[in-house]
RNA sequence: GCAGGGGUGGGUGAGUGGAUAAAACCGCCAGACUGUAAAUCUGGUGCCUCACGGCUACGCAGGUUCGAAUCCUGCCCCCUGCACCA
């Protein structure tokens, strides 16, 4: 995906791996979301009769669920590659282990297990908001879950919400939902999918493009939508309950998006739609509008909200409680670390693959008090990262906390500052402060500033105040603002920011 | 359109002429302590300045006053209810 290059529109193009052509679509339609701007300036944005908008509410409520729309696409799946034609059934100990660890809920757990054990290969759907394209833990919960069951040889579903991210939220109430550009939309699902197939494996994945059907879609399109539901039945939704009884805004158009996102199940005839227990209403419109044409409804997946590092709110980006499956090693590991005790077995059972047993001797040591949780929490820590960056770099997170938090040495890669100490007299620049026989003298608050280390200099004389600052190890006071260094010093602002000076000569 | 409520520092939110860079809480930063970047405790938290001091700030623009976040005028924006059903 995010061939960016591939922009012209009479230019062969390739898609995300795997993605697939829905049968007599029109052609490029796949990667829509990326070409969309050329493919309009052409005008050729045409959908074709398979994906006709609201085709699917204009049919009848008939049932031809034996055949069920689109499960006889296996012509244009088998061009897709990779997806067997039978899946998998799990043992009992498999099978419970999926319906049990890390699941909050399963609509109707009886036919889950029941397609299951059919041996057809489901497709499971999973949402993205491009608005938002960093995944952290919390959603990796529920990324295990899709992973446990393509190596079964289930198809993962991923729908890209690139049509409702380029409307936003109208009312510009959200910041959580800006409007993009397309070719926001474009980048951020580019960096999505690569944090995607850290966990999901991409050969069992196809990606589709809510712009796929909803580009087309007319006002007529959208009634349609809107009279299979009614207001009581969009407001059981809680926050919706919530906010009407508080006299709080609800805009039209945040009722919308439920509905839209059930139409999206339609579209991918979703066997099983994944989400976190937020998602329990908007998944259970997806399966009502199933049924209302005809489809075999969806189950619904809900994995439990991972709480967040602060260990009381949920994980969320906008809350800073969170772990970013793309992050650093070492930034990773430090925030593992510094999780509250009271979260390390929910971590370690919704997040590794620790078997339950063992999970139970860590529950019983630490309610013993017989094992120390740091070094519970080191050993989670260290799963973590293995899995995102691999046991090379665990080990090195590993390491790198030990001596730089605990044993409190200097990391071993060390930004750097550019100081022209050796032409320091003929200097005019602001760092420097002097120079004489005995060397440089810097303005130290200023070069925290420089640095990174304060965002201003008010909070850099703070910072000194407290004692906060320290060059090549010594300690600096209140009134240390015009302090001697040289190059290679190495200045620290509190445990464990650091900066080195280098000469800019 | 009518009526009512509201717009305060990163967030929530007090403050209705002066002692107020503006309570409190949260967040954030630091210090102490520790088993960690946990918990707890302590301190700090608009910007510039070595400092004296200066500057900016309570939706926007004016005004009253020795003095305004607080009073007046106009404007903008948000919410709720009513009216409107095109």
């Amino acid at each position: 995906m995010g061939q960016r290059a591939a922009h012209g529109l009479g230019q062969q193009h390739r898609c995300a791996a795997n993605v697939r052509r829905q049968p007599g679509a029109h052609r490029g339609d796949v990667c829509a979301g990326l070409q969309r701007r050329s493919l309009r300036q052409a005008g050729k944005h045409r959908p074709s009769a398979a994906l006709a908008p609201g085709a699917a509410l204009r049919r009848g409520g008939g049932a031809d669920r034996a055949n069920g729309p689109g499960r006889g696409r296996g012509a244009a799946r088998a061009g897709g590659g990779g997806t067997p034609m039978t899946a998998k059934r799990p043992e009992y100990a498999h099978l419970q282990q999926i319906l049990k660890r890390g699941v909050a809920e399963i609509i109707v757990e009886r036919e889950f297990v029941d397609l299951l054990n059919s041996g057809r290969p489901l497709r499971l759907k999973q949402g993205f908001d491009p608005s938002a394209p960093d995944i952290h833990l919390g959603h990796v919960v529920g990324l295990r879950k899709l992973r446990q069951l393509q190596d079964l040889g289930h198809t993962v579903v991923l729908i890209v919400g690139d049509w409702t991210a380029q409307i936003g939220d109208p009312s510009g109430r959200s910041a959580t939902r800006p409007m993009l550009s397309a070719e926001q939309v474009a980048s951020n699902a580019q960096s999505y999918l690569q944090q995607f197939f850290k966990v999901v494996d991409p050969k069992k994945t196809e990606v589709r493009r809510q712009t796929e059907w909803f580009d087309g879609f007319d006002l007529s399109d959208v009634i349609r939508l809107t009279r299979r539901f009614t207001v009581a039945q969009i407001l059981k939704r809680d926050d919706f309950a919530t906010r009407f009884d508080e006299n709080q805004p609800i805009a039209v158009t945040e009722m919308l998006y439920p509905l839209l996102q059930a139409y999206d199940s339609v579209m991918v005839q979703a066997d099983v739609e994944f989400g976190g227990t937020d998602q329990r209403f908007n998944n259970l419109l997806g399966r009502e509008l199933q049924v209302q044409v005809g489809q075999r409804p969806q189950q619904v997946f809900l994995v439990p909200l991972l709480v967040g590092t602060d260990g009381a709110q949920k994980m969320s980006k906008s809350l800073g409680n969170y772990i970013g499956i793309a992050e650093p090693p070492e930034q990773m590991y430090g925030k593992a670390m510094s999780i509250p005790d009271a979260l390390i077995l929910n971590y370690f059972a919704l997040l590794t693959d620790v078997p339950q047993p063992e999970l139970d001797e860590y529950a019983k040591a630490l309610a013993a008090g017989s094992a120390n949780p740091m070094e519970m929490k080191k050993r989670l820590a260290e799963d973590l990262v293995r899995q995102f960056h691999g046991s090379d770099s665990a080990g090195k997170a590993a390491d790198h906390f030990r001596r730089v938090v605990q044993e409190k040495e200097h990391p071993e890669d060390v930004p750097s500052l550019a100081v022209p100490f050796s032409r320091a007299t003929a200097s005019d620049n602001d760092l420097i402060a002097g120079a004489d026989g005995d060397g440089v003298k810097i303005h130290i608050a200023r070069v925290l500033v420089r640095a990174g280390l304060a965002s201003t200099t008010g909070e850099a004389r703070r910072l000194l105040a407290q004692g906060a600052v320290r060059v090549d190890g010594r300690k600096l006071g209140p009134d240390d603002l015009i302090v001697r260094a040289a190059a290679e010093s190495m200045v620290q602002v509190g445990a464990r920011r650091f900066v080195r000076l280098v000469d800019a000569g």
